[in-house]
DNA sequence: TTTATTAAGTGGTCTGACCACATTAGGCTT
DNA sequence: AAGCCTAATGTGGTCAGACCACTTAATAAA
């Protein structure tokens, strides 16, 4: 009863069985850290070969959901960056056009959070930010993961990551030169002035001209 | 001397042959749509079994590298929207909270799009565009999507598409109501008023009050 | 020439067999 | 009893060969 059909797949079968092991992960309420069944056990469990099961596996792995270790098992993972971005890194990121947009994205992107940010942090959050800018070093790039882990936006911030991360693999890097146009910036989101907020940012940390 | 090495292997093997294909697809000046030999041909060819090759053209598929014909062959892909987000999809959409966080983050999206396309397309492009939306009717949908591919920024694009498919999958679909409000809507960016047309957007056909 | 039929090639899948590695259980020495 | 060594077992990693389903092209029949 649990089989997967084998007549005329109309999709494939490694990604039924990719479904499948959603549903039993939730099912089983299993977590990150959590093992699941071996590759032979999944065989028998859904009728499938075990190349089959592979093939799903493989597809987990690259997504990051799971995690493999010889000799030990497969293991539920926190689902992040990694091999994908690396992968898809390796083939046409060198494309000039592609890492133009690269940037753009990543702006407009940090907008968007900026404004979710000003008109969604509590002003402990804000202040506590701020704290943390005032004491240390920081890199432009841990500066903004911070921010837009205050974003109450979740997808809008894994977005964010995954760009980001794309442009850190394409050598992106902002440099965090002058300390006080960050510290200005956080005191503008404090007091929720959204457009100066943005034309600071704009013109004082990406040193864009504003009219974009 | 093109051997893959067996000896512990420090990376998965898939990987090195995915290394290898790439290295294969640049050096022979594949293009999409080219035809990529087969996969017997391929374990031949690099001297190692047909499930690793199989294993390594998964994870260009699923990177939408690739595209696989049965009975036809492998074949080089344009690298677009790959099933890969349509996996991610089905497994952190479940999640109540990214649901809510959907509509917000295509407004968002939206709003980028709509700065890119006033900055950056040309006029014909535009006049095109609001031929098309006075000669018929359309959905919301369609007209979003229009609107995007004139978005210069291809990367923009394709974020946009994907949350606009999570979207469209959580059954979040944007009714158009009144066809004069995209008319006018239109017309505002040919007049490249960035800011009214943003207004207009969030107010009249986002019916979204404009201090978010 | 047109239409069926056959053959060859290709991806899709299954099975069974090793290998390399990690963990565990027993038995051995001390 | 405590510690160490060694099977034995279970796991992912890989390979080889076998069918199946499908597409295309060559071939034979009309």
């Amino acid at each position: 009863m649990n089989d997967l059909k084998k007549s005329t797949p109309s999709t494939k079968l490694y990604l039924e069985i990719v479904e499948k092991l959603r549903q039993m992960i939730e099912s089983d309420g299993l977590v990150s850290g959590d093992k699941i069944p071996s590759e032979r056990e999944l065989s028998e469990r859904l009728h499938v070969g075990r190349s089959s099961i592979r093939e799903a596996l493989r597809a987990l792995e690259l997504l990051g959901l799971i995690e493999t270790r010889r000799g030990e098992g497969t293991f539920i993972r926190d689902y992040q960056d990694h091999n994908l971005i690396q992968l898809l890194g390796t083939f046409f990121l060198q494309d000039p056009k592609v890492k133009q947009d690269l940037a753009e994205t990543k702006e407009y992107l940090e907008t968007n959070c900026i404004q979710i940010v000003i008109s969604s942090a509590t002003e402990q959050e804000l202040q506590h930010f701020l704290n943390w800018a005032t004491e240390q070093a920081f890199s432009d790039d841990d500066f903004f993961t911070k921010l837009v882990a205050l974003n109450s936006n979740y997808l809008m911030a894994r977005i964010w990551t995954i760009v980001n991360s794309y442009a850190r693999a394409a050598n992106q890097v902002n440099e965090a030169i002058e300390y006080d146009s960050y510290i200005r910036f956080v005191h503008l989101m404090i007091e929720r002035n959204t457009n100066q907020a943005i034309s600071h940012y704009l013109k004082n940390i990406r040193k864009i001209s504003n009219d974009e």
